[in-house]
DNA sequence: CTGGATCCGATTTGATACTG
DNA sequence: CAGTATCAAATCGGATCCAG
């Protein structure tokens, strides 16, 4: 059994350590959909449904602060920052991309019907 | 964006769907060692380090209810259980492998070592 | 042996208001 | 525009005790 020590967190396997880093309610959103495209706060605020500043902002944070993503400020005025992927958010991305086929599966099986984008 | 209800919880998208299903910090362990083998609750309780009866009865039974395991009891005393997985819960472990190969190249890509087993 | 029941603390997420 | 700060709610998981 692997176990080991990660910034003060004792980790039981690799599947926790890579969900601890790209896990959570909104980090794959986010991935997602900087997938392709550089986008700005705001951008990501509207194109996330029910997603709040606070979760938003701290899972940025997070993804910059692990190297997933990168930020980018403007010295403007109104303020505009941009957030893209990076290459180790890349590699991230091919595994979201896997498990979402599988949630897709799975959702087929157990006749989970997605609503259509209004 | 995808958004739909499944046993009157709101989900965002297919990935959080199937984290619903195998996630959480047991569910993969558990399924990860049924993979080849028929195991006790014993078994697993021993083989599982520092999981709780509490955990490991619950998450069995969310396994099972959802038809990623199946239980087996023998009419005996004292009493005996076996869990095996199923065909759902095979498919289930092939994503668990990618996400197990991810997690390792991020270990290794943030300098993280595992210990040996003892 | 295989759990269920209860209590409780830690962590995560949400709501709301506010600011450079 | 792009966030912080604060407080509250919900969820998760651990500890302990009990039972068929």
């Amino acid at each position: 059994m692997p176990e080991f020590i990660y910034k003060n967190k004792l980790y039981y396997n690799p599947v926790e350590f890579a969900m601890d880093r790209i896990g959570g309610t909104w980090k794959m959103p986010i991935l997602w959909r900087l997938k392709e495209k550089v986008m700005r706060y705001g951008e990501l605020k509207k194109d996330i449904p029910r997603i709040t500043d606070k979760m938003l902002a701290s899972q940025l944070k997070e993804l910059e602060a692990e190297g997933f993503i990168s930020r980018k400020v403007f010295a403007e005025v109104p303020p505009r920052v941009e957030y893209r992927i990076t290459p180790r958010g890349k590699k991230a991305i091919r595994l979201v991309e896997q498990i979402r086929n599988y949630g897709l599966e799975l959702m087929h099986e157990f006749g989970v019907k997605q609503e259509k984008k209004k």
